[in-house]
DNA sequence: TCTACGAACT
């Protein structure tokens, strides 16, 4: 009996050392516990095994496996669920699977929590087609889904682009009994204004009001972000007010919404206060929060002082990302530094980043917008990955130039990849064919828009 | 002891 109280105890100190990241610590109670002659059980090797995927990577975790069956310490469901939420969040897809033979081989079979993660693995890695099958095997098994599941599901469809079926999900949930929680009511609300659903996710919001919850500082900064997306300023700086009153403190989220957003309209001093407001509060300023001040700083040609920033920001422990790299490259051109932003951007290539694609489209469009499209043109010709946003950019600056038939037949490329163009891009580039007496070039543009609207719908 | 939401670059 006081063996097993004094492992509870253990695992308490273990799990809390974890919680802060502060894995040499949980490792060091280990070690004082065995010495006292208390042994770790399942539930500590679990806790740094989810400490280790979380913190180090998949393999630091997997290592904790093989020391809890030297201790011979039979892994269960919730080890293996630590690890392929590890794989999942490092976004490896073939790992997850693997976790998922080699527990059921083991004789532990996988429960919801298993197969929430995989759904929401596939849907990170933008295979909602997959996430989807996941789904259905869960709601059709003898596993009851859980909240989570809908959640999960909720949040997946929205982030790929099916809004509709997410809110057709939420309804018939509803009408199944299903009570939303305010998890479910954030990610809806979240989902549906980037897709510019802006009027059903206000009434999402009112039903969220009238459901007995209150919304919380996620749910605040989410309004407020689409607020100052939507140039409804007053309105934002209500809702920032309003979060205050209700006694909500803010976080780095909420304060990283308000600067940017006024960084972005070009109100600087107040975009400054507010962040120096969140450093006064004493908020430890992480990487996300540095790309933001790097973001003022290049804004306002400040370019000196941003490498002073970078040098902060590795001595702070902190690692610069694809975001500080790319807002630099941005800033760079901004001030017309086009070769110092072309040796950034060529640097940022042999740092082995997923995709340095936001970068160059930044290349490509202040090149544009600095009347340099050739030079822009031949970026475009090396790059390997194009999206939409590319070819607009390049369309729009080929018509300010008056170069119709080439801005015709890239954005017919674009159209041909199956590439979403908006219709103000698409009208400019038929209307000028048209003055410009291109009346064939102009009918072959618009049966290829009606094709590929065909397609889409 | 394990999963799901909000902040940054065109």
């Amino acid at each position: 009996m006081v063996c097993k109280l004094s492992t509870r105890l253990m695992n308490i100190c273990v799990a809390s050392f974890c919680k802060v990241q502060q894995l040499e610590k949980a490792e060091a109670v280990i070690v004082d516990a065995i010495r006292l002659g208390t042994l770790p059980d399942v539930v500590t090797y679990n806790t740094l095994v989810a400490a280790y995927c979380r913190f180090v990577d998949l393999d630091a975790g997997y290592s904790v496996l093989h020391r809890m069956r030297e201790a011979d310490i039979y892994p269960n469901v919730v080890t293996y669920n630590s690890l392929i939420a590890g794989a999942s969040n490092h976004c490896l897809l073939s790992r997850c699977l693997d976790l998922f033979d080699e527990m059921i081989k083991m004789g532990i079979p996988p429960d919801v929590w298993s197969y929430n993660t995989l759904m929401h693995c596939f849907f990170r890695l933008g295979k909602p087609e997959e996430a989807n099958k996941v789904f259905q095997d869960i709601v059709t098994s003898k596993l009851s889904p859980c909240s989570t599941t809908f959640n999960t599901m909720l949040n997946g469809l929205c982030k790929n682009g099916y809004t509709a079926n997410a809110l057709m999900l939420f309804r018939s949930l509803q009408r199944h009994g299903f009570i939303p929680q305010l998890l479910t009511y954030n990610i809806l609300i979240d989902g549906l204004c980037k897709s510019g659903w802006l009027r059903a996710a206000r009434t999402i919001l009112k039903e969220l009001g009238k459901s007995g919850l209150s919304p919380n500082a996620n749910t605040y900064t989410t309004v407020m972000k689409y607020c100052f997306r939507a140039r409804q300023f007053e309105e934002g700086i209500e809702v920032f007010h309003e979060m205050k009153d209700k006694g909500y403190t803010y976080d780095a989220f909420a304060y990283c919404t308000v600067s940017s957003a006024f960084a972005k309209t070009g109100r600087l001093e107040e975009a400054y206060r507010c962040f120096e407001l969140m450093v006064e509060k004493g908020i430890e300023l992480d990487i996300v929060s540095y790309n933001i001040l790097v973001n003022m700083y290049c804004i306002e040609g400040r370019l000196e002082e941003v490498y002073d920033l970078l040098y902060e920001i590795e001595e702070a422990g902190l690692k610069c990302d694809q975001y500080t790299h790319t807002t630099l490259i941005d800033g760079l051109c901004r001030a017309g530094n086009i070769d110092g932003a072309l040796k950034h951007l060529k640097y940022m290539d042999t740092l082995g980043f997923d995709s340095n694609l936001v970068a160059y489209n930044c290349m490509v469009d202040r090149l544009c917008k600095a009347g340099y499209t050739n030079n822009a043109l031949k970026i475009f010709e090396t790059m390997e990955v194009k999206d939409c946003i590319t070819y607009t950019s390049l369309v729009h600056n080929l018509c300010k130039e008056r170069r119709f038939l080439h801005a015709s037949k890239l954005l017919q490329a674009c159209l041909n990849r199956g590439m979403k163009v908006r219709r103000p891009t698409q009208r400019v580039v038929v209307k000028g064919l048209h003055r410009s007496g291109l009346y064939s070039e102009a009918r072959m543009l618009q049966s290829k828009i009606r094709v590929a609207k065909f397609c889409t719908d």
